[in-house]
DNA sequence: TTAGCTGAGTGACTACAATCACATAGTAGC
DNA sequence: GCTACTATGTGATTGTAGTCACTCAGCTAA
C-alpha cells in the first residue's frame, strides 16, 4: 500500500524532518498490517526495517530456552520498534508481536540511516529513545526483584496509569489494559496468580473493569501505597 | 591525581581520538579510587561524569522499593559506565558499586559531549555500546524467566565462560568469579540456593573452585547442556 | 596468635506461588 | 441466535525455593 509523507509525519519522531526527506522516505516505505498474534519482528534475524506503529498495540517478547514467553515492553501508536540495528547492524534481539490487529509502516533501516547523517536531530532522538529503553528495562528488572507478588502486580499497574493521574492521585482509566496473561508474562507470574491479585483489588474497590477495553483505577492513592509497599494486600 | 593522555588512551573507546583531544580531556578528568563496596555512581542523581574503569571490577545494581538488591551488570577494566546521561541528560538509573578496590578515571560528560560533535566515530561507538547494553539487559531478562533455578545458575555461569571456551567446549577458568551472593542478586535467588546448586556442580566435577579468585570449569559440555536445558541437574 | 570479618555449606521448616482442573463470562464470527 | 474462542475466576494440591539458624573455612590486620 502507498505511504504518503503525511502518514509519516503523523509520527512525532519523523514529523520534524524536512518535507523533501519525508517524501523520499515515504516512497521507500510500506504499510504492513498484521492480525492479532501476528509476528511483526523475528528475534535473531537482521531486520532491515524500523517498524512504526500506526494503529493497535505491539509487545516485545522473548522466549526462554524452554519455550516460556517473557514480556519485555509494549509499543503504543505513534511509537516505533526494531531500531536497535540502526546502531550496531546487529540482529533483532527479541520478537515483536501484535497484541491486537495492527497497522504499521515499515521504513527501510538503510534509508533511515542516511537520513540521520543529514539530520543530527533525528540521531539525537534515536539516542534518547534507546536511553529511554535502557531505563525502562532497568526499571522492569528491579520490578522483578520484588519478592512480594501483589506488590509486583500493583507496581506494573501503577506504571500503566497516566502521568498526571499518578501525580495528583486522581482516579483514572487505563485504555485497552493488558490481559492477565500478558501481565503474567511481563512479571514472571502465572496467569492465575495475576487473576487472584486483581480479584482482591476489585473487591477492595481499588480498580474496576468496564468491558475488556477499560480498566478504571478508582483509588489511585491505595494503588500507589500497594505499589510502594507502604501497605500490604 | 593527574590524568595523562597515555592513561586515557589505555581505554579502547578513547584510544582512536586525536592526541590533542586526548590531552584536553586528560586535563579535565580525574582519577578516583574507591574501596570495596564503595558507591561509584548514585541512582537518581544526574552524574556529570562518565566513569572509565582502570582496575578492579564494578557492578551496576538497583534496589527494589523494599530494599532488596538487584544485580544488573558487571563492568570490567577498560570499560566504562554512567554514559546514559550522554544521550538524554537524564539521571543515572542505577547504582554502580565497587566489587573490589578500584581505580577509575572520571571524564566530565559535557567535555565528552563536545568531543562527540567533532568525532562522529566516538558517537557511533557510544551508540553501539548502548545497543549492546540493551541486548545484555534483554538477555538477562529472559534468563530470569527460566522457571528452573539450576538452569538459571548454569546459564549465568555459561555467560561468564570465555568466548572461545564456549565455542570449543574446552575446559576453562573464570577469573575472579562473582561470589554466590553476587550471583544470587543477579538471578533473583537466595544465596543459599546458589550455594546448593554449586555444591551439585562440584560433586559432579563440572566446576571446581581454586581459592577465591579462580573457578575452573572442567566440563564445559555438561555446563552447556545444563544451561540450555537438554540435561537436568 | 587471636580476633573479626566475609564467604560458603547445610539441615529443618514453612510459606506461597505454580499447576491442574475445572467453571463461567465475554466477544467475535457466521 | 448459536458456536467457538479467548479471557477470567476459583479450589485443591504440591513442589520448591526462601528463611532461619547454625557451622566452618579462609583471609587480614592487630
Amino acid at each position: 500500500m502507498q505511504v504518503t509523507p503525511e502518514l509519516l509525519s503523523a509520527f512525532p519522531s519523523l514529523k520534524p524532518l524536512p518535507p523533501a526527506t519525508l517524501a523520499r522516505l515515504a516512497q521507500e516505505s510500506e504499510v504492513r498490517k498484521f492480525a492479532r498474534r501476528g509476528v511483526v519482528m523475528t528475534a535473531g534475524v537482521r531486520e532491515e526495517f524500523v517498524c512504526f506503529l500506526f494503529e493497535g498495540r505491539l509487545q516485545g517478547v522473548d522466549f526462554t530456552i524452554d519455550g516460556r514467553e517473557v514480556g519485555l515492553y509494549f509499543v503504543e501508536p505513534g511509537d516505533f520498534c526494531g531500531e536497535l540495528g540502526m546502531f550496531d547492524h546487529g540482529p533483532q534481539p527479541e520478537f515483536v508481536i501484535a497484541l491486537t490487529a495492527v497497522v504499521t509502516v515499515f521504513v527501510p533501516m538503510e534509508s533511515l540511516r542516511l537520513v540521520t547523517m543529514e539530520n543530527p536531530m533525528l540521531l539525537k532522538l534515536l539516542g534518547q529513545r534507546l536511553a529511554a529503553r535502557v531505563r525502562q528495562l532497568t526499571r522492569q528488572r528491579s520490578l522483578l526483584g520484588l519478592p512480594n507478588i501483589s506488590q509486583r502486580v500493583c507496581c506494573q499497574l501503577w506504571l500503566l496509569v497516566s502521568d498526571d493521574a499518578r501525580q495528583h492521585l486522581q482516579s483514572s482509566v487505563i485504555n485497552n489494559p493488558p490481559t492477565h496473561m500478558e501481565i503474567a508474562i511481563m512479571l514472571n507470574l502465572s496467569r492465575e496468580t495475576v487473576s487472584r491479585v486483581f480479584q482482591i483489588l476489585q473487591t477492595r474497590n481499588i480498580v474496576r473493569r468496564d468491558g475488556t477495553s477499560l480498566l478504571h483505577v478508582s483509588d489511585s492513592a491505595a494503588l500507589k501505597r500497594l505499589a510502594d509497599g507502604s501497605e500490604e494486600l
